[in-house]
DNA sequence: GAAATAGGCAACTATAGGGTTGCCTATTTC
DNA sequence: GAAATAGGCAACCCTATAGTTGCCTATTTC
């Protein structure tokens, strides 16, 4: 009984702040933006979104510590596109949770059925 | 230019609330005991935990206002388990973006390559 | 070089969130 | 039925966070 399971203890720290950067409807959005449209400034972030150009350079700044996204400044003005890597780490949690999940229930079955 | 994207405004109102419930360390890692373990009682998750049981029921509490899981009393006790709906529904969030993402990425290296 | 554009910095406000403690109720167990 | 066990409720504290406003700097553009 008892199995390991998958998700290490470095999984969920490091995942964690993936899901807290996700976890806010306009950084979603943000996100959302960046995967459709490609990387883009600031300003054209956030045309259309409800709150303030400096709220959205706070929120870009979560999802930069995150590991979620990366700016590079061109000129006067600062393009902002997505870092894959953290992302696919979240997914990849996801999924072991899924998986582990499949298999404890599997067993509960099992033993039920005893 | 600026295709329609698969992430709608929906989705994005739907999967943030769950990424914030993941986005704590405390919760991710009762998710992961949740999976590994299957169904247990507060007692049982506050064990090990370095928090009260007070702040694991809070914790729990947060996990099911999010749809993550779900509580059964069981005599005395109180069983919380794993709802796989919104996880999965976010693990298609992940997907999707990283699906517009390839795709804007294969659009902007068209473009350059013009 | 003046005007427009893109963004940075700092101070400030308000609320939500994680955590605690103290005490009360319900259900088992002996 | 007394003691142990599982959990609920409420008040409270402190910090993180989302948001604002005001103003300053750097780069384009005309």
């Amino acid at each position: 009984m008892s199995r390991k399971g998958r998700l290490s203890a470095a999984v969920v720290r490091d995942s964690a702040p993936v899901f807290a950067a996700l976890g806010d409807e306009t950084r979603l959005r943000l996100v959302a933006r960046l995967s459709e449209r490609g990387p883009q400034s600031i300003a054209r972030l956030a045309e259309g979104e409800p709150v303030t150009r400096q709220a959205i350079t706070k929120h870009l700044r979560v999802l930069a510590d995150a590991g979620v996204a990366r700016d590079q400044r061109r000129g006067r003005e600062r393009l902002w596109a997505l870092e894959r890597r953290s992302l696919d780490e979240a997914r990849r949690c996801l999924d072991l949770v899924s998986q582990d999940w499949d298999e404890a229930l599997a067993r509960l079955k099992a033993f039920v059925e005893t």
